[in-house]
DNA sequence: GAAGATTGAATTGTCAATCTTG
DNA sequence: CAAGATTGACAATTCAATCTTC
């Protein structure tokens, strides 16, 4: 719509950046979950959970950590991790010193689906995203990504995967 | 999960731009999708629905091409036109040229219901990207994305609301 | 009462037919 | 038979209780 009289409307630069970068946030995601789908039979959501168990010493993670790191509801995960467990990939532990918590733990099996799908999945990310960019776009995008991260969570101790790649 | 074995695995930089921008991919769509519903009561896709047919001088567009800007299977923009009409937002017409074509068509309800929540989500936008950017970043978010749709869509015309933003 | 987690109901999205027109 | 669109069945997500433990 024309919104000439609004105020603080986007420039016609910021407009450009704006579709663009819509587009992107779209499609990107739906063609990384398409192509794990087809490639090796899990959403890219389940395999982001496998991922992070699997940079734990124990392979396992409190829910609510598990959350966090996988942008992901509590609820979502729980339901999520149903469907896991049942396919032998994943199981829940309790704590003993705190018992409200539930420990999610990677198993044998989990962890050979992952390893199965992470090359390709790797593959992907290059081809659809880094091939595309320089060096030193990279290093834009990171930049980028990091003043929006800050925006959207101003309390900000993210990310909160940035204990493995110390 | 350690793949410093398997072919073509990302470096550090690299591994770093992806964990922040996986995080943006993923927490700036609801935060959007989160402000809309709250604000004005309507899910982003539907605003961006509205939005796409009020850029067009006869208020109206074919499913087929709405589909496409709105970036949505005609499946899913059918099911969710069907609950919009039924708010009175727009209306389905037929086209006598080719009557294989069905157009929606933005009602008067449904442009008042546009016109309040525009005002909100341009400063939304504001608040959550463009404030944290320079105008160059802003230039290299867009010529980054760009990069990127053009992987993403090869035969790739992209996009394709082009049209209203000569 | 708050934290951690789960569950079921309702909403929303996807996928595979199906239908009609060109 | 392909293009445009719709529909219904099914899968996934969200939302609002609920339950237990601290």
């Amino acid at each position: 719509m024309t919104n000439d009289d609004e105020p603080r409307w986007l420039t016609a630069e910021e407009q450009r950046a704006w579709v663009s970068f819509v587009g992107v946030l779209v499609k990107l995601p739906s063609a990384l979950d398409a192509d794990m789908r087809n490639s090796a039979g899990l959403s890219h959501f389940e395999y982001s959970v496998l991922s992070e168990l699997s940079e734990t010493a124990e392979w396992m993670l409190p829910m609510s950590r598990l959350a966090e790191l996988a942008n992901a509801s509590l609820s979502r995960l729980s339901h999520v991790l149903t469907r896991m467990e049942k396919r032998g990939w994943i199981e829940r532990l309790p704590c003993p010193e705190n018992r409200r918590v539930t420990y999610a733990k990677l198993t044998k099996a989990g962890f050979e689906i992952l390893a199965e799908a992470a090359p390709g999945h790797v593959e992907t990310v290059r081809t659809l995203l880094f091939d595309a960019l320089s060096p030193t776009q990279v290093k834009q995008l990171a930049t980028i990504s990091n003043r929006i991260l800050t925006k959207l969570d101003p309390a900000g101790e993210w990310p909160p995967a940035a204990a493995h790649l110390k």
